[in-house]
DNA sequence: TAGATTGTTAATCGATTAACAATC
DNA sequence: TAGATTGTTAATCGATTAACAATC
């Protein structure tokens, strides 16, 4: 079906999805590129380009229906679907995203948490009680898990991860350092390096100072 | 100075420094870009590009060698610098990049914490205690503070930013869904969107098992 | 010296931007 | 109809990849 949209595209969807979804929220029910791409601090031609990866939404004179493109988008997102997830390390990073994290409008379904830390086990999370994560292997068999968010350390990751995959996880949401897609190349897998976005924030502003 | 590096390539440097760090405590001395490209998942011919942006780190004949390159990138980062940091919000996420992440060797220097809810502040996190939101103020106009840490949700970002600014702040590592950068287009603004990161996991997700 | 591997220029590829005809 | 704005093709720009001379 996808007739190869570069990610670059993509990683734009959520952000259109989101502003869209503003918009949507205070009323607005038409938008012109100009307008988008103003808030998306891009161009029109960007985002007629974008947009028309996917199919005409748009109406020739009048604009965007803004209700319609925020769906479309959605679908095309697929955060319709409920992949059912599984939630690697109730620490603070784990809570935090277990709290915060409103799933079931982000294409998944967070249907257990594994900890290692007993002080941590049998407390709750959003409804779902932390579980010793000695349990991982028996509740995953008996699921249809696809995916796994992962907030654990390197190494806790790296003894991990190939039971995972022998469990038939093929997509991670990854936290830590341990580079995945290196040793299983046909999993999908999306790394969040919170260092390194720091560090990418450092480099940019060392620039920014030097240059006055 | 910097001569108009690329953001891919600023954004490549990080994975460089952490990879390079892992060669150096494996007791690697010297690498080719060949095997770094493997690692990085890259090329030869841009590892070799992207390295020359700053200058000849290699050998002909030989290759890179692993520390001092790795050294050369934290300059180049400006790891060694200290950039003083308020974090606004002592939250679980708060908590978590307070807790896992080690400025120190990423360019800045944690100098105090402010939270709203009572029953967080006077707790201590990393050595720092942590403050009442309504002292943001008198602290930072009496320090040298140049950068906040925002793990607030948007509704708090949004009446406490003009404040910051205000303060003189113009650094933000912004995990909340307002748009600094649009209001205060002086500013350096990385964002972490965690739920964009989670929408792009979904579609290329839906994008592999559409393609089987 | 011969072999290896960089530094750097040139070629290719892809993404962004511009332009404009189509059409609501 | 006239005005506005999309859809889409063409032009430009920049990033990646390839090639090879320089050199350790």
């Amino acid at each position: 079906m996808a007739k190869d949209i570069s990610i670059q595209v993509i990683k734009r969807l959520p952000r259109y999805y989101r502003f869209l979804t503003e918009l949507e929220n205070s009323g607005v029910d038409k938008i012109s590129s100009t307008k988008l791409a103003e808030i998306m601090s891009s161009t029109a031609s960007q985002v007629r380009q974008d947009l028309n990866c996917f199919g005409g939404f748009g109406q020739q004179g009048y604009g965007y229906p803004v209700s319609k493109l925020r769906e479309e988008i959605g679908k095309i997102l697929g955060l319709n679907k409920k992949h059912k997830a599984v939630l690697l390390g109730a620490g603070n990073l784990g809570r935090a995203i277990a709290t915060h994290l409103n799933f079931d409008s982000l294409g998944f379904q967070l249907s257990a948490i594994f900890e290692k830390d007993h002080r941590l086990i049998g407390t709750m999370l959003r409804g779902i009680k932390v579980m010793p994560d000695d349990e991982i292997e028996a509740y995953v068999k008996d699921s249809d898990v696809d995916t796994a968010f992962l907030t654990l350390p390197k190494d806790a990751v790296e003894p991990l991860i190939e039971k995972l995959y022998q469990l038939g996880i093929r997509n991670f949401w990854n936290f830590s350092h341990f580079d995945i897609a290196r040793k299983y190349p046909d999993t999908v897998v999306e790394n969040v390096h919170l260092s390194d976005s720091l560090m990418t924030l450092c480099y940019r502003i060392n620039e920014r100072t030097a240059d006055e």
